[in-house]
DNA sequence: CGTCGGTCGTAC
DNA sequence: GACGTACGACCGACGT
């Protein structure tokens, strides 16, 4: 293995340290956080890659070639703030004190400079791997040549910056060609943006291709901005394409890191004063702060672990630190002994990542372990999760450095107890140990299971998409009489409302604009005959742009899955919610619904295997309620819309016709939601009077529901809390004092929550019960609210089928039968 | 150039 | 003002 060069883009580290981390000076105004943060930055390189050969790179401020040739290069850059430009001098200083190369020459760019030099070192025999948060630089990875980008610390190989950008790096100049580069003042060409730059490199391979290629292009936009500035955009591509050749006073081998000048360094501390790790905001009120160094762990730490009430653990990218509350000790994530994690009384924050990362079999917490963000989250599910140290400020009147690992680690040791006490004295110990404590690890092995996606699929069905689109873009205009954004409510109101002449029908809430929405749009369906392909276009674009096209990038190359997040501290009725993508609002109605889901596959050789709950919102209210009526619609197994249309309209239920039935549906769903009589005549379509009978004779049939909403409504006024049927509870603080307005949208959280609520500890509950009772080939792979999805082998999914069946079904013994309907099939779409 | 509020639209 | 819980795409205004 030969020698590794580390090239820092010090301008582009420093510019970002200063905008990252909040901000520091010293006591006489002296901006540092710029320079704290290249310390942290060139710290943790030599730390983590322990380089052989090292250098930071700046610009300085003279003319160089680019400024030559296009005097208006950077033009538009606006002055760097003096705050920063303040710190770029001192942040050298401590580089060079530090023993690290800082190399600059006037007339020069850093890019160039490094361009030159990861050239230069290639051909001598080294890795390079180039520091920077500046995409410019992706054009220069090859092999041997890697960046590590600062903005989330990956190394990107040719193909990692293929997956982040989108192209390949050599066709990085091409993208910012078209592009063009504000900061800069790289024109690009006028119209194409980031998107469309990189979708038409992809096609048509490079910059000239693309210019050659000009009029297939269907965009119009698009199309005459590549025809009217094929100049400028070849004149772009030099300017950001990164010179390789120029003639450089340094040699990579020359450049080492010397040993820290030591004295230098103290005294450079002492005057940024940095001597202490950083207090934060509340470190002056009398509180203690905890900061923090760390000892190699060892087998001393071990025992003293062992022994302690709680071992605190924190991470970052490649590092733990535990603490016992007194000392921390740091050891490589890398050599982390298996089985730890189960001998320690582990407390963290937000462990699930950390799980993710080091793999479940690594880390299996012991079942006295605590996630203080969870705990966090059930003491009060509206607000944000609490950090480590706004939880130490608040339980333990410890002010804590967020960005130093050891101090975290030591706060979390202390936080356990009073945390557990606190779970503990509002009824939540079993809510924490029964259902959120296991769901954390159930969670994590969900999100490392992922789902599989036809990806050749989803791209056939983009590209149909596509061309119908672009079809009625052009179709809407023609009939519009003018070109316009159709994917701008404001654009769209404008040419419906005012030139069009069409009767507006409401304004929007904030903006008092035309609203535009789906309502409107069909109140106006035959009123011209645009209507009509304008909601198409809204479709088609929407569920290209929402569902096709972004599930692309969310695809893990090492397994062409797709692994969503299932985020367990965000819903504040105790739902999961999903992100990254979404995979709880795919599509499921209509006629693209299941073509969407078609795209979701199991693995070869397997099956899904899902199952819903049977109206299991209603059959909580049912329950909680007590109320006989409902119970007894349940008991009998009747469809439930029509057994209510039935009570309601007061006829058998053979005579229920299906617009009752609708009518019916509503009210349940809206009875839920705390709907009142003009949302309900909207939905349904009929006067708020009838409306308003409706939800009368619901009431009248089914008094036990009313007297329950009612004694919720009671309880959160005095109480300022709600609590689901399994104890965890959502806050109202001042409802009481609430005006009237707003104290009706909390009552109607207020009720909603308990059922909401109630139904995901119920499906919560299930979940962490059915994973022990399954085979281990069978992976929980979606939960979406009152369904959960397993993937199986093929010869296992009948019994899976009926585990999975059985386990929702007996999650909780309620006073009326839950159901759970499952099927199978070997795509998403296959499931009823 | 990034952030953020606004609007719209999916899911349960 | 009027129906609860989410996520996120796109636009457009605003100020890092």
């Amino acid at each position: 293995m030969g020698e590794t060069l580390y090239l820092v883009d010090g301008s582009s580290v420093l510019f970002r340290a200063f905008f990252a981390i909040r901000n520091l000076s010293t006591r006489d105004g002296r901006p540092t956080n710029a320079i704290y943060g290249t310390l942290k930055i060139a710290e943790k390189i030599l730390k983590e890659h322990k380089p052989t050969h090292i250098a930071f790179v700046f610009d300085l401020p003279a003319p160089t070639f680019r400024h030559e040739a296009y005097a208006l290069y950077k033009a538009n850059r606006p002055k760097a703030p003096s705050d920063l430009v303040a710190q770029i001098e001192p942040a050298k200083d401590m580089l060079r004190a530090m023993g690290l190369p800082v190399l600059e020459m006037a007339g020069y760019e850093a890019d160039d400079i490094i361009g030159t030099l990861a050239l230069q070192a290639r051909r001598d025999g080294f890795s390079v791997i180039i520091a920077t948060a500046d995409k410019d630089l992706f054009q220069l990875v090859q092999e041997g040549v890697a960046i590590l980008y600062t903005k989330d610390e990956s190394i990107l190989d040719a193909k990692g910056v293929e997956e982040k950008f989108g192209v390949r790096p050599d066709q990085v100049p091409d993208v910012l060609a078209l592009w063009g580069d504000a900061s800069d003042n790289i024109p690009g060409v006028p119209g194409i943006g980031e998107k469309g730059a990189k979708e038409l490199i992809r096609r048509f391979g490079d910059l000239e291709s693309v210019l050659s290629h000009a009029n297939e292009v269907e965009r119009k936009a698009y199309r005459e901005g590549l025809l009217n500035n094929a100049k400028e955009a070849r004149f772009s591509r030099e300017l950001a394409t990164v010179k390789c050749d120029m003639s450089l006073p340094w040699a990579p081998s020359g450049l080492k890191p010397s040993p820290p000048d030591r004295e230098r360094l103290q005294a450079l501390f002492r005057s940024y004063e940095f001597s202490s790790l950083i207090l934060d905001e509340r470190g002056g009120k009398g509180e203690t702060v905890l900061s923090g160094e760390a000892e190699p762990f060892d087998d001393e730490a071990l025992a003293a672990l062992k022994n302690a009430a709680a071992a605190g653990l924190s991470w970052d990218e490649a590092t733990l630190w535990f603490s016992d509350g007194q000392k921390a000790w740091v050891l490589p994530a890398s050599s982390l002994p298996p089985d730890l994690f189960r001998s320690l009384p582990v407390c963290a924050h937000d462990l699930k990542p950390l799980l993710r990362k080091l793999g479940p079999s690594l880390f299996i917490p012991a079942p006295s372990f605590l996630d203080a963000a969870v705990a966090g989250y059930m003491l009060d599910p509206s607000a944000r999760v609490p950090t480590v140290s706004s939880l130490a400020s608040g339980f333990l009147n410890l002010s804590v450095d967020e960005a130093s690992g050891p101090a975290r680690a030591m706060a979390l040791a202390r936080l356990k107890k009073p945390l557990e006490e606190k779970l503990g004295s509002l009824g939540m110990k079993s809510l924490w140990s029964n259902i959120e404590g296991p769901l954390v690890g159930s969670l994590a092995r969900l999100e490392a299971a992922g789902i599989g996606v036809d990806m050749a699929y989803f791209g056939e069905l983009s590209q149909r998409m596509a061309g119908d689109i672009s079809a009625l873009e052009s179709r809407i205009h023609e009939l519009c009489g003018v070109t316009f954004n159709v994917q701008s409510p404001k654009q769209l109101g404008e040419v419906l409302f005012e030139k069009l002449r069409l009767a507006a029908q409401k304004k929007t809430a904030k903006t008092k604009t035309y609203s535009t929405d789906n309502e409107v749009l069909e109140k106006l369906r035959d009123a011209h005959p645009v209507i009509p392909l304008i909601l198409e276009y809204r479709m088609l674009s929407k569920l290209k742009g929402t569902y096709l096209d972004p599930l692309q990038g969310w695809v893990d190359p090492s397994d062409g899955r797709i692994h969503a997040r299932f985020n367990q501290t965000v819903a504040a009725t105790g739902r999961l919610s999903s992100s990254e993508p979404n995979l709880q609002n795919i599509p499921m109605k209509g006629e693209w619904g299941p073509r969407i889901r078609h795209g979701f596959v199991a693995a070869p050789g397997h099956l899904f295997v899902g199952a819903d709950y049977s109206q299991i919102e209603l059959r909580m209210l049912a329950h909680l309620s007590g109320d006989q009526g409902l119970a007894g619609v349940f008991a009998s197994g009747q469809d439930i819309h029509a057994a209510t249309a039935a009570e309601i309209f007061g006829v058998s239920e053979a005579l229920v016709t299906p617009d009752m039935r609708r009518g019916a549906k509503a009210v349940n769903f809206g009875i839920i939601y705390g709907l009142g009589a003009f949302g309900l005549a909207r939905d349904i379509g009929v006067s708020r009077g009838e409306a308003a009978a409706f939800i009368e004779r619901y009431f009248a049939r089914f008094p036990s529901v009313r007297a329950y909403i009612e004694s919720v409504e009671k309880s959160v006024m005095e109480k300022e809390e709600v609590a689901t049927i399994l104890g965890r509870r959502r806050l109202f603080a001042g409802i009481a004092r609430a005006a009237k307005p707003l104290q009706q949208a909390l009552l109607r959280q207020a009720v909603n929550t308990v059922i909401q609520g109630s139904a995901a500890d119920l499906i919560k509950k299930a979940m962490v019960e059915v994973e022990p009772a399954l085979p281990k080939e069978a992976k929980l792979v979606l939960q979406v609210h009152d369904e959960l999805v397993i993937e199986a082998p093929e010869p296992l999914a009948p019994r899976v089928a009926s585990i999975l069946k059985n386990a929702m079904e007996q999650a909780m013994k309620l006073s009326v039968p839950i159901v759970a309907s499952v099927s199978q099939g070997k795509r998403w779409d296959e499931l009823k």
